[in-house]
RNA sequence: GCACUGUUAGCUCAAUUGGAUAGAGCACCUGACUACGAAUCAGGAGGUUGGGGGUUCGAUUCCCUCACAGUGUACCA
């Protein structure tokens, strides 16, 4: 009861400190109009600051002089001069001006203790982001793989970048629709009924469904190129699909339940689910409509018999056309991701609209954006924020697009497979008295950690090179890594007499070590690194702020005992190890990995 | 041709979008388990940020130019 009533008051005491960058941007622009300065110019330009010169540090002093023609290093001083009269600030940090005109912060040790004995739940680290997307509604697009074919390599990025960007959208409170825009629909069907229809083994559509799909979709393909006799036949099958023939529709159907079916298995694995698999074959009666508005708002030409939109205020655009209805007639692309908008605006009312896919098609998202923007704004509709996040290309060591030995992509139920049977080797071995399930489940999230973590570590936009020993790694900035610190935390927690953990918050003394304060100083940034993180659609910003934050506590965990007699000093090292746990948890979970009790 | 990316330590990647002495891991070299888990930690060495110019207090970041690589550029998705 006492304990309750006391985190309370330091809840109540610390609220405003939550967001420590916050805070600081606004104190500092209070100081700003206190020294006069033109607060229409003056940006506070906050940030964590190097440990050597402070703990966070307003840069804005520089770009003001800047401007103005002055003396950096006096403007700082005013602004430094107004910080230290705002005793809000000056109760809990050392102000300084260093080298040209930086301030920095340096808290004291009590207001780390102070701030991590206010927020001590997952709830209380959400409570702030869960305020920066309240009232949206965001449509995230990713994944995205055809039917009737197997995953491979290419299509993890989407996956995993897309599944974290949904999870962080949602922990700032956002209302989520996951929606698998497959490609059901179009002209590879035709050979894949050529070949289903005379090639079809059974058994091995039972087995792996996908993949004889797979092999039926590549023999029609080849068939076709061989004999034009074979090509008109399958220009024939799509001919009744498309008329809608009953016989062809149940194939499709069944195709697509199979498809489906396959990739869900996959999806399972990488612990994705999405709300909808609204693929281009739900938009083909909707594209009618679109031709008819984009006429109708004179944004649409014909052009070469085909119907496009050019941007004459475009540099490029106003030459390199969208098409939207092919010269035969058929809609493209174009179309089905016009009608998309069209429907996340009316059906799901969404607000914002993301759509995860690989950066070459960085012009067609470009000339969709704009596209819609016209259309929305002439008929009057509110247009959603679009944000196309892209990301680079995964390549083998030959920096060309990565192939297995056969030269076919690398399918990623094998990929996920082998990750998982190589960490089961390592576990096995380093725990050879785990119960066999326990290594296995192990094994599993170890394993599909790895090679999510693998993607999350690195800018988006950039290529990466692919390597079976970087994936599986299990040192440096890896998941395994991270989850080797959790549960260093978690076996401490199991060792400590349980009445030790009673009343942590009144017991614990304050920090007086490096190695505590650096830790204590790393979790308040938990939150900066998620608003990062969101702003910029970059999970590897995060991810790097989590394998800091392993480094600083294994740093700490080897230098500092926890348990130790002194209750004071063994309760303030408990509160450590709780947050950095929470902080763990709750960012792994955001990158859709799991933590581990012991591995 | 034009446009868009990119080029950072031997290798694989960062650098909070113009901030302080460019950081990690791997590999290499030194140390630390009778220890709350060594899947760890402490330390060393390794850089003209592709070349050259420019903008300014300050440039991996912005501008110009050259080189190299990748991608896109009218009916594939």
């Amino acid at each position: 009861m006492l304990a309750r009533s006391i985190a309370f008051l330091y809840r109540f005491l610390m609220e405003q400190w939550f967001d420590v960058t916050k805070r600081i941007e606004a104190s500092a622009l209070a100081a700003a109009q206190q020294a006069g300065l033109d607060t229409e110019v003056f940006t506070a330009d906050v940030r964590p600051a190097d440990p050597r010169f402070g703990d966070m540090q307003v840069n804005g002093a520089l770009p003001y002089a800047k401007r103005h023609k002055t003396n950096p290093r006096e403007i700082a001083q005013k602004l430094v001069a107004a910080l230290e009269s705002d005793e809000a600030v000056a109760a809990v940090a050392e102000i300084s001006i260093a080298g040209p005109g930086f301030i920095n912060f340096r808290f004291k040790p009590e207001f780390f203790l102070n701030w991590l004995k206010a927020f001590s739940s997952e709830e209380a680290f959400r409570k702030s982001a869960s305020r920066l997307y309240a009232n949206e509604r965001v449509v995230v697009d990713y994944g995205s793989p055809n039917t009737a074919k197997q995953m491979h390599v290419g299509h993890i990025r989407s996956i995993v970048i897309g599944e974290a960007i949904c999870r962080l959208l949602e922990y700032c409170g956002a209302e989520v629709t996951r929606d698998n825009h497959i490609g059901d629909w179009g002209t590879p069907y035709g050979k894949l009924f050529y070949a289903y229809n005379r090639h079809l083994d059974e058994k091995a559509l039972k087995d792996d469904p996908l993949g004889e799909l797979e092999r039926l979709y590549k023999l029609g393909s080849n068939l076709a190129a061989e004999d034009e006799t074979v090509l008109e036949e399958c220009r024939q099958e799509l001919v009744q699909l498309q008329a809608g023939e009953a016989e062809s529709m149940a194939l499709w159907k069944r195709v697509n339940e199979l498809s489906i079916q396959g990739l869900k298995e996959v999806y399972d694995q990488l612990d994705v689910t999405y709300d909808h698999y609204l693929g281009e074959s739900f938009y083909r009666d909707r594209v009618e409509a679109v031709y008819q508005e984009l006429k109708d708002c004179g944004l649409s030409e014909e052009s070469k018999g085909a119907l496009v939109v050019f941007h004459p205020e475009h540099k490029r655009y106003a030459e390199q056309p969208f098409i939207i209805r092919k010269s035969d007639g058929a809609s493209n692309y174009a179309t089905t991701d016009l009608a998309t908008m069209l429907y996340r605006h009316e059906h799901f009312r969404a607000t914002r609209i993301i759509i995860v896919t690989d950066d070459r098609q960085k012009d067609h998202f470009e000339q969709l954006d704009l596209t819609t923007s016209k259309w929305f704004e002439k008929t009057g509709r509110n247009r959603p924020i679009f944000d196309h996040v892209m990301f680079g290309k995964i390549n083998g060591d030959d920096g060309k697009p990565i192939k297995s030995r056969s030269g076919d992509p690398i399918r990623l139920k094998a990929l996920i497979n082998e990750a998982v049977d190589r960490a089961y080797t390592i576990v096995k071995k380093k725990n050879p008295n785990f119960p066999e399930d326990e290594l296995r489940n192990i094994a599993q999230t170890v394993g599909v950690s790895s090679i999510k973590y693998a993607d999350l570590s690195t800018n988006r936009t950039s290529d990466y090179v692919f390597s079976w020993e970087k994936l599986l790694a299990f040192d440096g900035n890896t998941a395994s890594y991270q989850l080797y610190a959790a549960t260093r935390i978690q076996s401490i927690f199991r060792k400590v007499d349980p009445s030790d953990l009673e009343n942590l918050e009144l017991k614990a003394t304050v920090f007086e070590t490096n190695e505590e304060i650096a830790l204590a100083r790393k979790i308040i940034e938990f939150v900066g690194a998620i608003q990062v993180t969101i702003e910029t659609l970059r999970p590897h910003m995060l991810s790097t702020y989590l394998y800091e934050l392993s480094g600083v506590f294994s740093t700490f965990i080897s230098a500092d005992k926890v348990i130790v007699d002194d209750p004071g000093k063994k309760a303030r090292r408990l509160i450590l190890c709780q947050r950095t746990l929470l902080a763990l948890k709750a960012g792994l979970s955001l990158l859709g990995i799991k933590t581990l009790e012991r591995m």
